[in-house]
DNA sequence: CAGTTTTTATGCGTCTGGTCATAATATTCA
DNA sequence: TGAATATTATGACCAGACGCATAAAAACTG
């Protein structure tokens, strides 16, 4: 999102997470402005028996865990690192003198939420549905649209059927059971095991 | 949420909408900043077979639809007046001239896309929890701490079942029923067919 | 205040996603 | 390469939300 030197020029710090480990915990008071330079980041919410609800999968480039910086309330989610990552972090009060100086930043962060927003929307619509083929597409076509996973013409989904269920509010064996039938639909391809889909999936509804 | 005044000094507009008449559509380019100034606007999708998945309702003095005048994208859902409502409306280019001449104002928009997307975070765990109660302790628990209808200690819903419904997810029958539940177990009161909280709804679950 | 409409209430059968169990693949790693 | 692990696959059963029907109660309306 933003750029590294930049960044750096205003005393922003790389640090290293191994798989697994936490970059924060939810309800934690925020200190600093995250932006995910390598490897990829589950943030999401763990609930009492363990089930996870994933909000989104970080990539590299893109910032997380912004909220607490504009509204001073603590992390509303939790951010574990899903492979080896390097986060770079900038001081919160340093952030927002960076937005002050920089009105095209600013604006960007704006247009980020936004963003953020319409897929929130798009993910409720979907969940109140009922619906798991709908949930599932609505993921699957958001990834598809940011991500750049192509084998020729396909995007390959590099998430397991645990994850996706952990996006949808579905469990593992409704989402294996679900894209087994987008794929006898042809509405995507599954070649041991893994997921590949060409177009914006359509809905072939019953 | 912006001061009136200022809206009017930079040539912002009212506009009056009759109860159930459309403030703008999902899809629509968008060429003004809205603020509700009276009455109530349901935002939300409307889906094919005319169910309704209603994202917020709107109270005066908040802005809404604000998400095209940061990303260039159309309106994600559409706005209905829930009753005669007021309007204020500015130019889109100039609510941007606004922002950049007005950096609090500015922060203050960062800081509103925050509190929504946390919320939208809240919605989306208690959707994938498949549990009405906690959908709709969700949805109540935001509104009571957003809202200011108090008769004495009590918040007094002015949604009807059906609303909720479209808040959740759920059915009417299903919202019906699990409120009466609510209020048997005491999570609520339930006087003449309206909806009484008094605290933070704490799930009593089974 | 009677008449109409909207909203709330309740019963019942159906359908489907959750749950548990078990097995077959893939993948990882020594 | 083979053993261990993670992931995908599939069957069977069940709880619970949906969907429809019908009725009762509130809220409007003239």
């Amino acid at each position: 999102m933003i750029d590294i030197d930049l960044l750096l020029s205003w005393g922003a710090a790389f640090k290293k997470i191994s798989a697994g480990d936490i970059v924060f915990n939810e309800g934690q008071s925020c200190f600093f402005y995250h932006q995910l330079v390598s490897g990829t980041v589950r943030w999401g919410n763990i609930d009492e028996e363990g089930k996870e609800c994933i909000h989104a999968m970080v990539e590299p480039g893109e910032s997380f865990g912004e909220f607490p910086l504009f509204d001073d309330a603590p992390f509303a989610a939790s951010a574990v690192a899903n492979e080896d990552c390097v986060v770079i972090r900038l001081h919160k009060s340093t952030f927002i003198e960076l937005l002050q100086e920089n009105s095209d930043i600013h604006f960007a962060f704006l247009r980020l939420l936004s963003k953020r927003l319409r897929f929130k929307f798009s993910i409720i619509k979907s969940f109140a549905s009922h619906c798991p083929e709908k949930r599932i597409a609505t993921i699957l076509n958001h990834l598809k649209s940011e991500n750049k996973n192509f084998c020729g013409n396909y995007f390959q989904l590099n998430l397991t059927r645990q994850q996706i269920a952990d996006m949808t509010g579905l469990r593992v064996e409704t989402v294996i059971r679900t894209m087994r039938n987008m794929h006898t639909k042809g509405e995507l391809v599954i070649k041991k095991g893994k997921v590949y889909c060409r177009n914006m999936i359509e809905l072939t509804m019953a």
